[in-house]
DNA sequence: CAAATGTTTGACCATTTGGTCAGGATCACG
DNA sequence: CGTGATCCTGACCAAATGGTCAAACATTTG
């Protein structure tokens, strides 16, 4: 199915690096605002031999939203049905966030995506939309079990998602809003603590 | 300080068409990807009549972002520092939802503009921190008064934004989530009981 | 080494796109 | 109704951009 791996290795080190610089800039600039001159600048190489390795500049996206997709779900998919609830959901979330600080390019890049539509990864969808069905029902027996507090599980599987994505994709503002001081700096191992508390007990003192 | 205000008829209707227009294109393809063709032909006038009313692409874009910040964070400025704390940080939720739900194509193109490190509004982002920061110390309050549990109080803004937004901004993989079914129908109304839920008492049984 | 295969590039092309301009159409108003 | 201000457009331009190609340059391999 998909093309048979890089023969030679000159291959591999050039289609490493131009994934590297296209993840780059288009997580900086999206899709229509990167540019191939860009990329090939980034990547060390001329635009003529960028095209030798990827045919077009729509090839190189769908490679990278490709590779994304394969681990982005990994932390969904390690939920385990017969771990403890409230544990269970709390690792996820720190997973999230993890993958937040360590990735933000690529989560940068999955939401322009979404942003827009997701025009480039209607099929993908319906993959995700399986997974989170098959998690949602765990969550919705944990419920029935009475471990857990009775909730839609397909929202709070989004609010997870949106609280821990926001510190990559909303990272200009999250940094402007806590200033220069050491706030900023720490302000991971704070949204994991905050989230913590949020997730498991709620604001009530 | 800002242009004197429209004097002809005339004008007021096609910078009004010419808004409009900008903001659908804009929030669906961003800044780099929109193009003066297509705002132009969306507001039902030619290019160099819409060139005639905003020197410049970016001068429309200015505009839009000008005219969003000044109500986006109405909500916030609501929030009251003597009323029920819980109460308050419910209802704060709930005009952002609705905010969400009314005005979409607003948060998907201040969203876009951070994600990309909001370069056009760094100064906007000053006078945010400012606001954030007092919000943040009236919420400290409430938590000292022991009427509300003690969590980080920018964090706690940072979920609810996060959070709400998120319906607006992730809508495409919200809806492809839930479905074509009835579910994805009453998502806003199901967010905010869910987001309700969760801010309130967590997720414990 | 020499042929075959793989890699790189400068020059080039067609299209798109933000923006200009001169002049014509329309409108407001005395 | 006429005249000055406002409004509108077709034609045009320069720059940027995605992509091509023939030919030069490496690298591997028999």
């Amino acid at each position: 199915m998909a093309a048979p791996k890089p023969r030679t290795r000159i291959q591999q080190i050039n289609i490493a690096a131009i994934l590297e610089a296209a993840l780059e800039v288009f997580s900086q600039a999206g899709f229509r605002g990167a540019t191939l001159d860009q990329i090939a600048a980034e990547a060390g190489m001329s635009k003529p031999n960028l095209l030798y390795y990827f045919r077009s500049k729509e090839i190189i996206h769908r490679e990278l939203i490709d590779r994304l997709l394969d681990t982005w779900l990994d932390p969904l998919r390690a939920l385990k049905p017969d771990g403890e609830p409230i544990a269970e959901i709390v690792a996820y979330i720190r997973r999230k966030l993890e993958m937040a600080r360590e990735f933000p390019r690529e989560s940068r890049l999955f939401a322009n995506e979404i942003l827009h539509g997701g025009p480039h990864i209607q099929d993908e969808m319906k993959d995700l939309k399986v997974l989170v069905d098959r998690k949602a029902e765990v969550i919705r027996g944990w419920s029935a079990a009475g471990k857990l507090a009775e909730v839609d599980p397909h929202h709070l599987i989004f609010s997870i998602w949106a609280t821990t994505q926001h510190y990559a994709d909303f990272d200009a503002q999250v940094c402007a809003v806590l200033g220069d001081d050491a706030r900023a700096a720490t302000r991971f191992e704070d949204a994991a603590c905050y989230l913590e508390q949020l997730f498991v007990n709620g604001l009530k003192p």
